[in-house]
DNA sequence: TTGTAGGCGTTATCAC
DNA sequence: GTGATAACGCCTACAA
């Protein structure tokens, strides 16, 4: 276990300077060294594995080329995750590292974050939340180039990049309304959240566009949990005449209407048509019959902002400028919980 | 937007030289400096918002205070998650940062990740796994302190940190004993990995103890999926004699002995009772009845490894010797799908 | 008790 | 074309 070769062995190794190696190794502009030289360097450097100390090259260049990546909860939530692998396989394949820390929404604790990621001399911030949110950016993170995930600003602000909520809903009730359905349901979520508001956009949207009037008895709001999206499910089952479809807020919810479905002697899809949201593993394919769903564009998300937040860092001047935030679609996964209305 | 303050600054404006600051703000041994001194020292550093840079100190300490986090598919898997943040919890407390790997499961994006590791300088390894693996070090990693999460190598080796299968299966298959059943059926998974044979061993030790005579009629083996779980459930109710109980491999499969217990007619926990595994997010606490389940320890294993990995930086002469895997208990969580037996 | 100076491994600016 | 050499910001042996 001895250390690592430096520059230096490099250079003595090839009989050349630890300059000619530099400039072999990082290809620099201008500087035309003879290709058998950069050849020789290059070889030597390999046999040695020589490969350049990142904090000795951060410390004189001023780049640490690490990404810092901020969020709530977004570890301990199941498809957000996915939100952190785009990041870090952008993050990767391009040569940065990313360090992740995670709040537990605890404003102490993003503090502390914050300075560990200064100290750390991190490049750039990624502010990232566990779901959709329009948040406050914290003023430590404002002198850092800084692209939000799954999160925006009220108004105009920092690079961000949400879902399509809109879309979703318009693509959930679309699938619906084209096999034929008339009285779709629509059980709901009841926080104030862009999710909640968006979906609902998206469902009177197709529904206009179908020219069907737009009935609020038809939109029930329950907490977005699986026994929320039971109650909701069971009151719109209830109703003469019955829906025959039910567009949920989540797949928990879904969830929560195959059982108010069963316990109502309804089979799915044959008597009642549903659609989920979030296409979340293990219950969207876990269900009986496979639910249909939206998927969140988490992993494209993650990559976005990261390729994103290199532009910016590779020139700030782009930085000035507030914008309004990227949305990404919600590609509908079709499975088995989706067909006609009974005749 | 202008430049940190550096050590200099702090100086210069604290009137005294950059090793009394570095002395002051490090609480250097056996350097007693004046109260007084030390106190103006860290009120300017405090003022100026100065905050040793990392890349500095560490070229110069030759110890980054970064810990690579090396993992297959951890990140996108949900309760996996909490591995994570276990590690980065504990790692940020104690001012240490996490880089995250996510290699896919992909050999050459494992190599090319463990050398970005090394190119960062990281102190220390986490090799983590999705699920409980026994896995081959790579050796590109053996020249570092390492541990392993969720994973161990077979034999001793590293240190690693595992749940305990065992144990598990033991207080699952208890649970059900003590409400007074004495025909519990297994379904099991079919993979070969430590915690199919873990639980298996755990429930047989259970009835043995109870003076129960192992059945093996009474162990189904399906895959570790809901329709697994179905597939198996239906089988093991259609018996006769039927069994009262079923501790199932995971939650998915317990997801599957739901349906299968619906189909039958039978109600869940007064026809049957049911205990899972792995207090899955949204399936244990969304399906009807709440399932009774063991928690697995990541969160804890995450903490666990940070703490052994930075006792091995600390002192690697401890470093020297192989060691058995360690092991974390799972706990009971007891919530409405297990009752007493029909009469 | 305090300060000066050297060096950690790079890159970049100069001479040659 | 190539090679000394001066930073980058910090810690620490050594000198004062």
């Amino acid at each position: 276990m001895t250390r690592r070769p430096s520059i230096r062995d490099v250079a003595r190794e090839a009989g050349v300077s630890i300059t000619t190696v530099s400039r072999a190794l990082n290809d620099v502009e201008g500087s035309r060294l003879p290709d058998d030289t950069r050849r020789r360097v290059r070889e030597t450097a390999e046999r040695l594995g020589y490969a350049p100390n990142k904090m000795a090259r951060g410390l004189r260049t001023q780049r640490s080329h690490m990404l810092g990546m901020i969020s709530d909860h977004i570890a301990t939530t199941p498809h957000a995750g996915r939100l952190i692998l785009g990041a870090q396989e952008v993050a990767m394949t391009r040569g940065w590292a990313l360090m992740l820390i995670n709040t537990g929404g605890d404003p102490a604790a993003e503090a502390r974050g914050i300075q560990a990621l200064h100290q750390q001399q991190v490049d750039g911030v990624l502010y990232a939340t566990m779901y959709h949110r329009i948040v406050e950016v914290p003023s430590a993170l404002r002198a850092l180039p800084l692209v939000l995930a799954d999160a925006r600003t009220e108004g105009d602000g920092p690079p961000a990049v949400v879902p399509d909520e809109v879309q979703g809903g318009y693509d959930a009730t679309r699938e619906l309304l084209e096999h034929g359905h008339r009285h779709v349901g629509l059980a709901l979520n009841s926080d104030d959240v862009p999710a909640t508001h968006g979906r609902l956009r998206g469902y009177r949207q197709a529904l206009e566009e179908a020219g069907i009037a737009y009935d609020p008895e038809l939109v029930v709001q329950e907490e977005s949990e699986s026994t929320g999206g039971y109650l909701a499910c069971r009151r719109l089952l209830e109703r003469t005449p019955r829906p025959t479809a039910i567009f949920c807020y989540n797949d928990r919810m879904a969830m929560g209407a195959y059982r108010a479905a069963a316990e109502i002697g309804l089979r799915i899809p044959a008597d009642v048509s549903v659609v989920g949201f979030d296409n979340q593993e293990y219950i969207a394919d876990g269900l009986y019959p496979g639910l249909t769903t939206l998927q969140l564009p988490h992993y494209e998300m993650g990559a976005w902002a990261v390729n994103r937040l290199m532009e910016l860092i590779d020139d700030p001047a782009r930085n000035a400028g507030d914008v309004p935030a990227r949305t990404l679609p919600c590609p509908l996964i079709r499975r088995s919980s989706v067909a006609a209305p009974p005749a």
